[in-house]
DNA sequence: ATTGTTGCAAATCGTTTGCATTAGT
DNA sequence: ACTAATGCAAACGATTTGCAACAAT
């Protein structure tokens, strides 16, 4: 509906290089994704769009993330067991993830050095981005005692 | 209860030193994430070992699997929406992740040219294990007409 | 006109939790 | 003895699916 205008011609345009449809739903995902650092998933991305596309649905956000993704137009990130992550800036980062509560970290980007051959691959692989991953413990984590039991099960997201 | 004999000597004293109690369920765990490379989720697990351990439970599996990650004797993979995999061998390999599929294969592992220095993590984050990760295509996605709807959720397992 | 997309609700299924019991230490 | 670990079932909550109405091409 809300096609080209609201300033989203580039993110239409980039829609349509990947052969998806141009619609109301996907123009405001991509928009807020494009924005939202926090690395969202579904619930936090529906919720955040529910503000202005009142009718948005749940199984649309996860139906176009899966579309989005295979299109490369969004990564899926590592996150705590039980939800996706997402992040639609496929920018120059890595990330760091806690080993303990699963909480994701941007980072200044690893760049492998000009000759250092990349290792070889089991056949068959096809290879998209190689980047650097760090398992690390977040500064609240560390704070923990000893702590066995799950940690508080996450959810935030900024605005 | 088999407390030590078994020839898990060896699996007891990780546990022991990781100060986590030497119970039968973990011993089993252990054993069979050492052995597994399939890189299995709780279920497999717990599917795994009930052939020999009758009534092993499922939040068992999984209060273990988190107390062991947090003790560092397993880790937790990158995996599909919604669901947990694990893998034992905290070995010299990194992964490769199908960015379609969500199926992780182990590749060999990048070793860090020595005088190249690793990036500066934010403040408060203490790294444990820096790895390369690649994002790829298997050859079953690649094979795939353009697909757009869910591919099989995924749930082999090696026995 | 054709076919992908959406929204809704129901169905799934992975993960977590409460609690009484059992078993390490 | 003291306390962590276990098993069970119920509770949760995230993701998926079926389908009819709708909209993009």
């Amino acid at each position: 509906m809300a096609s080209r205008r609201d300033g989203h011609g580039e993110i239409a345009e980039r829609l349509r290089r990947a052969k998806l449809r141009v619609t109301g739903p996907r123009l405001a995902m991509l928009a807020e994704l494009d924005r939202n650092r926090a690395h969202p998933n579904a619930w936090d991305l529906h919720r955040l769009l529910r503000a202005r596309h009142r009718s948005l649905s749940v199984s649309t956000v996860y139906l176009n993330l899966e579309a989005f993704i295979r299109a490369g137009l969004v990564r899926r990130l590592p996150g705590r067991a039980g939800r996706m992550r997402v992040e639609g800036t496929i920018l120059d980062h890595d990330h760091a993830v806690c080993r303990d509560c699963g909480d994701v970290f941007d980072v200044p980007r690893f760049r492998m050095p000009a000759r250092q051959r990349p290792p070889v691959l089991p056949r068959g692989l096809k290879v998209l981005h190689a980047r650097m991953e760090y398992e690390v413990l977040c500064a609240r984590c560390q704070a923990e005692r000893p702590a066995r039991g799950p940690r508080i099960p996450e959810s935030r997201s900024r605005a």
